[in-house]
DNA sequence: GCCAACGTTGGC
DNA sequence: GCCAACGTTGGC
């Protein structure tokens, strides 16, 4: 059974409209420096789906991407440490998810958004993903 | 812009 | 191996 994850963006940084551009080819998923993340993007599969969610500006789920390739080096980091996938776009969330209204839902509640917001990669449930693309009125 | 939470570093 | 100091993230 496939996994689901969750990718955190500064708008400013890296946004939504950004990846979407990128297309099918998707984009390496650089610049992670933490190893829980790197882990949990060692973990995952061609073809697994997470949610893009933006942080500071914004606090929303914005979209829906899936993993296309699996992790390699981050050409972006000096050491072999680091290590990235690649994603894609695949939906728009239509109606963004906030981060609000994550907190108030009591079937979110376990998330790890909500309980380590300092994580940038991190795994969500089956339920929770079916979710909040319920809520966003997401088609995938 | 502030600061709490968390992860990492380095002295001992 | 402990833990204080420091840096970073991200919500507020």
């Amino acid at each position: 059974m496939p996994n689901y994850w969750l990718f955190k963006s500064e708008p400013d940084t890296w946004s939504w409209e950004q990846q979407k551009a990128k297309g099918k080819a998707g984009e390496e998923w650089t610049g992670v420096r933490n190893y829980q993340a790197r882990n949990f993007m060692r973990a995952m599969k061609v073809g697994e789906k997470g949610f893009f969610y933006h942080s500071n500006e914004g606090r929303e789920v914005v979209g829906i991407v899936e993993v296309c390739a699996l992790a390699h080096r981050d050409s972006t980091a000096d050491v072999d440490t680091w290590e990235c996938v690649n994603i894609r776009a695949v939906a728009d969330v239509p109606r963004h998810v906030t981060l609000d209204e994550i907190k108030a839902d009591p079937k979110l509640k376990d998330m790890v958004l909500v309980n380590n917001s300092r994580l940038s990669v991190q795994p969500v449930s089956e339920s929770e993903f079916r979710h909040i693309c319920k809520l966003g009125g997401a088609k995938i």
